[in-house]
DNA sequence: ATTTAATGTGTTGCAAGTACATATTTATTA
DNA sequence: TAATAAATATGTACTTGCAACACATTAAAT
C-alpha cells in the first residue's frame, strides 16, 4: 500500500483492480436563482425509492477523463442550457453512508444564474425552482450541502461582486438591495446600503430608467466592465500545475 | 447513465465494474507547525521518479469504508503519533493529470499541531519540517494545495481561536504575536495587537511568568477553557445526516 | 389636482482600527 | 552594587468604517 504520499506507480497498479477503486466521485451543483424577491434553488425530484417525494440537487458522477469543474459545467449545460455560469467549489462531502447505493464522495459547487436569461431552458419538467427558505428535507445529505453552500454564498457577496450573476444585465438599486436581503435573510437600511455599494465602485449608470413600475422609476445600473464579474468560466486547466 | 441526480441504484450497479470506479480518492494533509518564529509544514521526500528531489504533502488513498476525515486523522496519527489535532477541510483538487499514475482526486485538509508536544513522534526520518516561506517547488500540485491552505489559514486566524493549536499550552503575548506575524507575513504593532486580542476575550492569565528568557519575563496565558479551542476532533459522523 | 408610493440624498454618533511614546521590570555587565 | 540593555506593560489622539435616522422629490394612479 502506498505508505508515502506519492502513491507509487507500482502500488497504483497493484490496487487498481482491488478495493481502492471502489469509491465513486460525483459533483453536486447548488444552482441558485433569484425571482419574485426570493432566493431559489433548482432541484429535481429524487428518483430513488428511499427518498420518494424528496427533492435533490443536480449532480452526476464524474467521468474519469473529466475535470471536476468540467463535470459541473456539463450538468449546468444539460439542465439549464446555459454556458457561461458563475461556479465555485465549496467542499467535499464524503460520509460513508451518504449514498444508499454505495460509497460516493461528492464535491459540492454552487452556481449563480439569471432566471430571466433568455437562453435558460430547463431540460425536464421534474425540475423546479424552490425557495431556499422553504426547503426542509432533501434526499441524501443534500440539505446539509445546500446549507453549506448558502453560508459560503453569504460570505462571498460581502466582498466580491458575484450577485450580479443572479440579475439581468440592467437593474435598479432597489432590486440589488432586495437581492442582498433575500440572500442574507435580513433587512438593510436603504441609505446605508447605497452608500456601501457606491464605495465599492462596482456599478455604472446606464442612463436609463425602470419601466412599467407602479411608482417613480429608479435609475438602472449595470456592473462596470472593469469588474470581471467573476463570472466567466475559468479556463479549463487553470488548476493544472 | 444516471441522468437524474440521484444515481439510480440500478445505474450504480450497472457501472460498478465499468469505467466509473476508475477514479481514486485521496486525502492530503497540510500539517502546519510553528518553531523558531517560523511557520513550518511537515513534508516528505517524494518517492516517485518523476518528482525526485521534491517534497510532497502527507496523504494517502481513502479506504472505501473510511470517512474522509477518518483518513486524515489516520495519516496524522501514523505520521506524528498525535490524536487530538485540529483539522479542517479546504478543497478538492481534481485535475485530470495531477497524478502521473492515474486519475486521483484529492481532498485537502490542513491541520495545526504543536511541534513541542511531548507526544510528537515523527514516524520516519524522511519527514521534515520545512519553513513555508522557503518552499518553491513540490511534487504533484502540492504547491498549489499548500498555497490554498495557507490562504485559508490566514483567513481563519482573524476571527477564530485556532492558532493556539500551534502553541504549547502556556505562552506569552509576544510568542502569540510572533506567531500571527509568521502566518500573516506582516509585522504587527504590539500595542494594537494586545488590544485586539484582549477584546476577543480568548485568553486567561495563568499567573505565571516566562522563565529562562534573557530579558524581563512576560506573563503567561492560556486559552480560556470556554473557548473550545476548535481543536477537538469532530465526532465521526457529525457530517452524516 | 390630489394622493400614493417609491426614489434620492447627508449628518451625527459610535465603534473599531491605526499610529505613536514613556515608564517599568528583569537580567546582564561593569 | 550601580549602570546598562532589552523587553514588558500600558493610554491617547486621529481616522475610518458602520449604524441610526428624516425629508424633499418624482412619477404613476386616482
Amino acid at each position: 500500500m502506498a505508505q508515502h504520499t506519492g502513491l507509487k506507480t507500482a502500488a497504483i497498479e497493484k490496487i487498481s483492480h482491488l478495493e481502492y477503486f471502489n469509491i465513486a466521485v460525483s459533483v453536486d451543483c447548488v444552482i441558485f436563482g433569484y425571482d419574485e424577491k426570493e432566493l431559489k434553488v433548482l432541484l429535481i425530484k429524487s428518483d430513488l425509492e428511499e427518498f420518494s417525494g424528496l427533492d435533490s440537487l443536480l449532480g452526476d458522477l464524474v467521468r474519469p477523463d473529466e475535470h471536476l469543474e468540467t463535470a459541473s459545467y456539463r450538468i449546468l449545460k444539460e439542465r439549464t442550457g446555459l454556458d457561461d455560469v458563475y461556479l465555485e467549489q465549496v467542499q467535499a462531502f464524503g460520509s460513508i453512508n451518504r449514498h444508499p447505493s454505495g460509497r460516493v464522495i461528492t464535491i459540492a459547487y454552487y452556481s449563480l444564474i439569471d432566471i430571466s436569461h433568455h437562453k435558460l431552458r430547463l431540460d425536464n419538467n421534474e425540475l423546479n425552482w424552490r425557495p431556499v427558505n422553504e426547503i426542509r428535507k432533501m434526499a441524501f445529505d443534500h440539505k446539509l450541502i445546500l446549507d453549506t453552500c448558502l453560508k459560503r454564498l453569504q460570505q462571498q457577496i460581502m466582498n466580491q461582486p458575484v450577485v450580479f450573476n443572479l440579475l439581468p444585465e440592467k437593474f435598479s438599486l432597489r432590486q440589488l438591495q432586495e437581492l442582498y436581503e433575500a440572500i442574507l435573510g435580513v433587512e438593510l437600511d436603504r441609505r446605508n446600503f447605497r452608500k456601501k455599494i457606491s464605495l465599492k465602485d462596482w456599478l455604472q449608470d446606464v442612463g436609463e430608467m425602470e419601466e412599467d413600475v407602479p411608482h417613480r422609476p429608479g435609475k438602472l445600473y449595470k456592473l462596470k466592465t472593469s469588474q470581471s464579474k467573476k463570472t466567466v468560466r475559468k479556463k479549463a486547466g487553470a488548476e493544472i500545475v
